[in-house]
DNA sequence: CTGGGGATGGGGCCC
DNA sequence: AGGGCCCCATCCCCA
């Protein structure tokens, strides 16, 4: 067979037997050729599934069988291909595989999907399609469940917006083209996208909490919901941005992309100075609209509660509460709650300070006690134990820490700025702020009110109060 | 480069 | 449900 034409990447050729001098010509593009092949080689693995044919590999799912090609999922998992390769014989006669983190239903449309290139994504299902993808490992389904969620936040912004109340369809479909997928679509998804009906059905399992977010790498919700914050449109998705937004004071990015990001952990400048009343004022309405709509947005999340396949000694299931985003499941809704913070990257929790967020009110006095009230009874220096007394309490801007007599003696007093303070109720409220670099504040509560008045009140009782907002950036 | 320590984050669980 | 404590893991800084 001659290649008479070479289109990019199909290339045209002629049929056997017939020259160029022979009319009619008949061309074959091979990109056809290649998508017809691969379209009928799954329909018949499909239908091999289907009839139970030369499946090998076992898969249970809370109880439910489902029977597959182990070739088939080990090249259309992640997941699979670790256990399949890590397998005592690749040759063994069947592969048993069990899920209890997802539920049969879940697994159907992912099988659905693995066998016919259909996604089969509602409203209802993507949350646990899209985890049950993570845990998988399968990175185009969750590029379409990204791009399922974008679109339908896309339709509920504008619905909101021209107050119309359609009855839309529930269940869109996604379809992939046969095998991989280029790395453009696993950037985008589909091109293809029907633009789903309102993502988050609008029954009675709401979650209280806020939250966002999926997988254990917090990245892919936060680019799942990663879309334009300028389109004047996308306000739910402006809103979604603002969950990682890194301008956010109360959102920050969660720890894991922090600390993947470039030069380590940024040291914040707290307190920066105001060099612009309009713009801060500017920037204060748009934080409090940001945190409004975070709000409105938390309200609207679906969470998924399940009873995971685990059960106690009277063989009663034992309810969990599973992370719609990650396969993680607690005993406690609370703790679901704090847990999804995690994905979120929402830090409520403001150090008066320094401006340091936590997720935590503990982990906001851990940060306090430690760093800016030296309630460490060490000497910083050399280490040994020293009392309320014995410690003087060194400042180094809002960070206080102690160091006995001798080591005061030794480093010279005059270099190091003393508390006047010797107790463990300093406070930074007289901090001394020797470095310039973190003034102003001074109030002595853990954390930062929302009209940033500073306190004249330096006491030791700690002003405990969740803000929603601020005006500092992040650290 | 490496190990130790501090700071921080997150899970489990009790009150 | 929220607060708090304990424990552990991870990251970063520094010697």
């Amino acid at each position: 067979m001659d290649v008479v034409a070479d289109l990019g990447a199909s290339r045209l050729y002629r049929a056997p037997g017939e020259s160029s001098h022979q009319q009619p010509q008949r061309w074959f593009n091979t990109a056809d050729i290649t998508v017809a092949h691969q379209n009928n080689l799954l329909k018949q693995l499909n239908q091999q599934r289907r009839q139970e044919l030369f499946c090998d590999c076992n898969v249970l799912v809370e109880g439910q069988l489902f029977r597959a090609h182990r070739n088939v999922l080990f090249a259309s998992s992640g997941y699979f291909r670790m256990l399949l390769s890590q397998g005592p014989d690749g040759l063994s006669d069947s592969v048993n595989a069990t899920f209890d983190v997802f539920s049969p239903e879940t697994f159907t449309v992912i099988l659905d999907f693995i066998y016919s290139g259909q996604l089969d994504l509602s409203s209802h299902n993507v949350i646990e399609v899209m985890s049950a993808a993570s845990y998988l490992q399968m990175n185009n389904v969750i590029s379409y469940c990204k791009n399922f969620i974008k679109s339908s936040l896309d339709i509920s912004v504008k619905d909101e917006d021209s107050e119309r109340c359609h009855s839309l369809s529930e269940t869109c479909s996604f379809t992939s083209g046969t095998g991989e997928e280029t790395s453009e679509q696993q950037q985008q998804g589909p091109c293809s996208v029907s633009p789903p009906p309102a993502l988050w059905t609008r029954d009675n399992s709401r979650s209280q909490s806020g939250f966002m977010g999926k997988e254990s790498d917090q990245e892919t919700i936060a680019q799942s919901l990663n879309t334009n914050p300028n389109s004047p449109t996308d306000d739910i998705n402006a809103e979604a941005d603002d969950l990682q937004d890194p301008q956010d004071p109360l959102y920050t990015l969660p720890v894991t992309e922090r600390r993947r990001g470039k030069g380590g952990t940024k040291r914040r400048t707290p307190y920066s100075t105001r060099s612009n009343q309009h713009e801060d004022l500017a920037i204060e309405e748009a934080r409090s609209q940001k945190a409004e709509k975070a709000e409105e947005l938390y309200a609207t999340l679906p969470y998924i509660v399940g009873v995971i396949g685990h059960f106690n000694k009277d063989s009663n299931p034992i309810m969990r509460f599973k992370c719609p985003f990650c396969t993680h499941t607690v005993k406690r809704k609370a703790d679901l709650k704090r847990h999804l913070r995690c994905h979120t990257g929402e830090r409520p929790y403001p150090c008066q300070a320094c401006n340091k967020r936590f997720t935590r009110l503990e982990h906001l006095r851990s940060h306090f006690e430690t760093i800016h009230q030296a309630r460490k009874l060490v000497c910083r220096k050399c280490k040994c134990q020293v009392t309320e007394e014995t410690g003087h309490v060194v400042c180094e801007g809002t960070r206080r820490y102690r160091m006995c007599a001798t080591c005061i003696q030794e480093v010279g007093c005059d270099e190091i700025p003393m508390d006047s303070l010797e107790g463990t109720n300093d406070e930074p409220a007289l901090l001394l702020g020797v470095d310039g670099e973190e003034e102003g504040d001074t109030k002595g509560s853990w954390m930062v009110t929302d009209d940033d008045d500073l306190a004249e009140d330096s006491g030791a009782d700690l002003i405990i109060q969740q803000v929603d907002d601020s005006d500092e950036d992040l650290q």
